[in-house]
DNA sequence: GGCGCAAATGCTACTATGTTGCAAAACCAC
DNA sequence: GTGGTTTTGCAACATAGTAGCATTTGCGCC
């Protein structure tokens, strides 16, 4: 709203992308732009529906897709069987993340990729490596 | 079949455990030890009927639960939304694994785990950590 | 500003994975 | 063998994600 000639994060960045600039395209992002943790579908769309827009959960899918295939986000399995997006502010996902075993929640930590030195078994090609974290966050340890 | 005096390396696990020793029971851990690679219930389910062993689908998810609760086996969520068995031979699965990206099949590497010395924001509690390589697997990657 | 077309949406229906409740059967102790 | 408890098997349900297709919409082009 107010500025068109100035973009918002969201905007630039599917402008950015070369992709078109639909309302649920920049409402998602702005979602994952101002989560902190890594969300699953179902939240983005109660997200979504808080601001009142309209959408389904297939287009939901397919626009997390798009945004996973432009690199604007990333996707990842949890314990459970859902899967959790969030924004690939920097680079190839090479970093970590931290999953909280009493919320389950799962937070990025950026620029936190440790020195993986492992010796594989011969015949394994590594390509890259995912570390996941486990234990509480801040907010889920604070009463212990 | 043959010597009731002697008990399979299967056999002696649900004993130690101190379950009710089930044809399923039996079955399924004989696979997972078999097995080099976790495997997906489906997996599992499609060896049980090769032996022609009868089972239900509920049976098999409830077995592979109660194998997991008694620490014999454990469970892993894949990139996929299906969760991977396999024997827990040692201790906690405190374990690296290694996915191959192009088979979609998941190694346990046992006693692998590397120095995972990561900094973690304030506030975070570490309780355990999980690493997942991905690359090719000697099969896969040998006719790069 | 209007036109046309490809891309994106929204619907319905479907698949896959996993769970719950309950009656029947199997396991094991006696 | 008998009894009691654990497991099994069935059917129905729950959840996460996918497929096909008609309609709408963003956007380049005139």
């Amino acid at each position: 709203m107010s500025d068109h000639t100035s973009l918002s994060p969201a905007e630039s960045l599917i402008a950015a992308r070369g992709g078109r600039m639909t309302r649920t395209r920049v409402a998602v992002l702005d979602v994952l732009l101002a989560a902190e943790q890594s969300l699953t579908h179902d939240e983005i769309g109660a997200a979504l529906a808080e601001q009142g827009i309209k959408h389904d959960r297939v287009t939901l899918y397919r626009t997390l897709d798009w945004l996973v295939e432009s690199g604007v986000a990333h996707k990842m399995a949890g314990e459970d069987r859902a899967r959790r997006f969030g924004v690939a502010t920097s680079g190839p996902h090479e970093h970590a993340h931290f999953h909280c075993d009493r919320c389950g929640k799962v937070v990025c930590l950026e620029g936190l990729q440790p020195a993986v030195a492992v010796n594989l078994p011969g015949g394994y090609q590594l390509d890259r490596a995912e570390l996941v974290l486990h234990g509480a966050c801040p907010t889920c340890g604070k009463g212990t």
